[in-house]
DNA sequence: GCAGGATGATGATTTAGATCAATTAAAAAT
DNA sequence: ATTTTTAATTGATCTAAATCATCATCCTGC
């Protein structure tokens, strides 16, 4: 059982925002069919195409969302850390998980069934304005991102992979990281060997450091320029 | 003032289908604040970054939703018929159009403040749960878009676009309609010249057929088979 | 310690698709 | 009808980035 939420959803001090504005009896009925699990780094918490029953929660670690292609290219579309749940699109719609979740390191989780968070939903206005602020965020990251990947060639979404790490993902400048280049890569939209050659010219231009698994930014404003030229 | 909803909003025969679960009170709130616009073909409905006051309802017509990139290059991600409002990301987050939205063609509309709409999400459970479902589907509408520009391949991409303009837009085979070859090149993430080339290709191999401006696509399981393959 | 699978790094080659340039066709305006 | 504008088409060229191939480094387990 995850350490975090021992004493159950009332007093867990892991709880996603979102979870603030419900009663104790709310709380209650979330805590009764919650369910605690850990991940080990790589493994899957749930895949594309799958049928979804649940919502995800998570409490320690990080998730990287990914959708995979034909050709077994993947691009990933957004990280959870926590705490923060997973969105899940399908639960409203056809019940289907539309992109893979995969743990990037070692990872607690509470699953909640889709039901009782959509119950929620009907209950409680404040939840539910949580809820749409959430997905709403989530609609515009997509778009932020598919703008990112089209229109802007590699030096520009590699400054753009880089900053989102920095300032949305790890809120820090050096960050340490367990992302593999080929992560880099499936988040920029390219292949790993362009995207080691731009950190190498990033590199060779003084506009980053890399330091076994630590990235700094050094030169964000240029690296801002380099996004918005494409 | 729009022909289709000359006696407001309690008997409109244009009314989107999330507003069915609406009282007659609700709907005369709806009404109060209603203002109905007309376009012209090309016109702005709104544009990306412009801050968001209503939510667009769309009653007769066709509207393009595209983000604009910084080199002037577009990407349609979707399109709004009748009847059906469009989806405003911004409204629940930072009060910003994300993308902007143009009418293809003659186009009436029904604005209604954003403020309106939030009320009923918190006030009437059934809405609120066709609002989440609405918004779940444009998110992965994109999360498919996302695929396909970044994983296919040009022919790949176009089939997706042909497929997806007689089956989700016009709900024809053969389908009329107003858009330009560039229209179809932003819609898969390729240049005009791109997109003229392969849509020769396809007429060469008997997959579609095009008659000024009405597409007929002649050979669906081949070209769902180029998008398989990208 | 060493073997062996993963990850990272680089160079050489190929190619998909953009860009550039020019022509044709169609529509709108005078 | 004729000019002007706008959109569609086609070919030639260029280039960004993928692919292919090789080699260097790591770790991880024996």
């Amino acid at each position: 059982m995850n350490k975090l939420s021992n004493g159950g959803c009332l007093h867990c001090k892991a709880k996603s925002d979102i979870f603030d504005h419900l009663s104790e009896e709310e709380l209650d009925r979330v805590e009764s069919c919650r369910v605690s699990m850990h991940y080990r780094a790589g493994e899957i918490v749930f895949k594309q195409g799958s049928p979804c029953y649940d919502f995800v929660c998570i409490t320690s670690g990080l998730v990287k969302l990914y959708i995979e292609g034909e050709n077994d290219r993947r691009l990933i579309i957004g990280f959870v850390k926590p705490v923060d749940y997973i969105f899940v699109p399908g639960a409203y719609v056809d019940k289907r998980h539309h992109y893979t979740a995969v743990a990037c390191e070692e990872t607690s989780a509470c699953l909640v069934e889709t039901e009782v968070l959509q119950n929620l939903v009907n209950t409680n206005p404040e939840f539910a304005n949580s809820f749409i602020k959430k997905i709403s965020s989530q609609a515009i990251s997509l778009i932020t991102q598919i703008a990112s990947v089209t229109q802007k060639q590699i030096p520009g979404r590699m400054a753009d992979t880089l900053i989102y790490l920095a300032t949305k993902v790890y809120n820090s400048n050096p960050f340490i990281t367990s992302l593999s280049r080929q992560d880099l890569a499936d988040l920029s939209g390219m292949t790993k060997e362009s995207a080691i050659r731009v950190l190498k010219t990033f590199k060779d231009d003084e506009l980053i450091v890399i330091r076994g698994d630590e990235i700094e930014l050094l030169n964000i404003p240029m690296l801002e320029t380099i996004s918005r030229n494409g």
